[in-house]
DNA sequence: TGTACATCAGTGAACGCGCGTTCACTGATGTAC
DNA sequence: TGTACATCAGTGAACGCGCGTTCACTGATGTAC
């Protein structure tokens, strides 16, 4: 327990309160609406000041950036902590919805996450694979125990093409887990088409007709779980 | 031939210079980078002539929406064309690598027509359905064709899920063909795996594994024409 | 063919907007004695 | 406990940038006679 000075504390406050204002900025005016003087208004303080807290609104954009990963990955880990820890199907189940869900609730961080935004904005440093490795992670232990319980059916790795192979090699590195090509192959394919959904529903281009993509998600994952072997639980439980 | 006055003859020729700057700047700065004073410069003219031939800005993100449109549907159009008329599993190869190829090439315009860019400029009119009809026509005409020919393997309506059946019925009347629901939710199930792909190759954040997203797209294809009782054609003429 | 008038494309100046960033400064807060 | 000094968070003013849009205007182009 040390004791904060008064300077100390309001320096912690101040910057917690304009971070919140940076991301919930964002959220509502997308990152473009993500400006220095829109987060000092916010927050009831001139623009210069925050840069004594951020390194301009380059930084401004690194902390809502830090702090979106963070929400997200922790609700998708709640999301399967939250399962029968024997059932992989629901495990699977509930980690993509709340994928899906957190996405459809926070538009402009999927945007920025996993869309159209982050290059927009990254500059030269490139797309950062904390996302990817988080969440191949989360999702990769999961298909490595279908894996050892030896009730994962995957391709061998001669039987997948030739070009192919090297690609998904540096795939699974990334994630980082230790699984065999065609299990790698596998959860792209998966991921593509979990992908696929997210950009559908966020993007909303098929909005006139899709208004709530429940359906269609649950239709995906029938289909994925049968790629996997498996069935959709009973036991799943939607948070 | 009616002849023109060099007053018409010069409206016409800078107003399709103007369009295609506009063109020009959206593909290489994205739609943010398109502005009336960006657009007069690449045509030597003031800002305020633009106003005699486009609406303001919105005037000319419209023209240049209208244009790529044409563009993209006329790509794919050709693709197909290019291939044996009864040839299905080549035709549908080829638009769909046409889609992957043309968005790959126009990233900008894709993100404007069927990603993250058109609702962030689009204003209240909604989301235009134009690519939607275009595209689900084309495709639709070669489900449509493999179901006469009674080698498309589909779910019967009352076996797909009584919530998506609506919804699966909303998307057929947008693509405006008179398909069977299993039919249209095949289509369906086709497209959220190319759009999927589509949005990874595009923004980019595989890029790391997958510097060329090819030998995933063709993984991909596979399963796709399986999906519709189809093989791989060897007769493929990729352009 | 030549002239007088009408049209209208493009200009230059101006307005108002919002932004990122820098800088010298002030006054409250903290600390050493 | 009180005082003298050091620290440093936040301010206000300023700079330069680029934008969209309006408006009165000019001068070239077109047209009617």
């Amino acid at each position: 327990m040390t004791a904060l000075t008064r300077r100390e504390r309001l320096r912690a406050e101040l910057e917690r309160d304009a971070r919140a204002a940076a991301r919930r900025i964002t959220e509502e005016e997308g990152v473009e609406g993500l400006t220095v003087a829109a987060v000092a208004r916010a927050v009831g303080v001139t623009p210069p000041a925050l840069y004594r807290y951020f390194d301009g609104r380059a930084g401004l954009v690194r902390a809502v950036y830090d702090d979106v990963t963070a929400d997200f990955v922790e609700t998708v880990a709640r999301a399967v902590a939250r399962q029968d820890p024997d059932d992989v199907s629901a495990q699977l189940h509930a980690a993509t919805r709340a994928v899906l869900d957190w996405s459809m609730a926070h538009r402009a961080g999927f945007d920025l996450l996993m869309g159209a935004g982050f290059p927009k904005v990254a500059g030269e440093d490139g797309i950062p694979t904390v996302i990817l490795r988080e969440l191949g992670r989360l999702f990769g232990e999961l298909f490595a125990r279908l894996l050892r319980e030896g009730r994962l059916p995957h391709p061998a790795e001669e039987d997948i093409a030739p070009d192919l192979v090297p690609q998904i090699r540096v795939y699974r590195d990334i994630i980082g887990l230790d699984l065999p090509v065609g299990v790698a192959l596998l959860m792209m394919t998966c991921w593509r088409q979990i992908y696929g959904l997210l950009c559908l529903a966020v993007y909303g281009h098929l909005r006139a007709a899709f208004g709530d993509h429940l359906p269609l998600f649950e239709h995906m994952m029938d289909d994925l779980l049968g790629l996997l072997g498996l069935t959709r639980s009973p036991h799943l439980r939607v948070g």
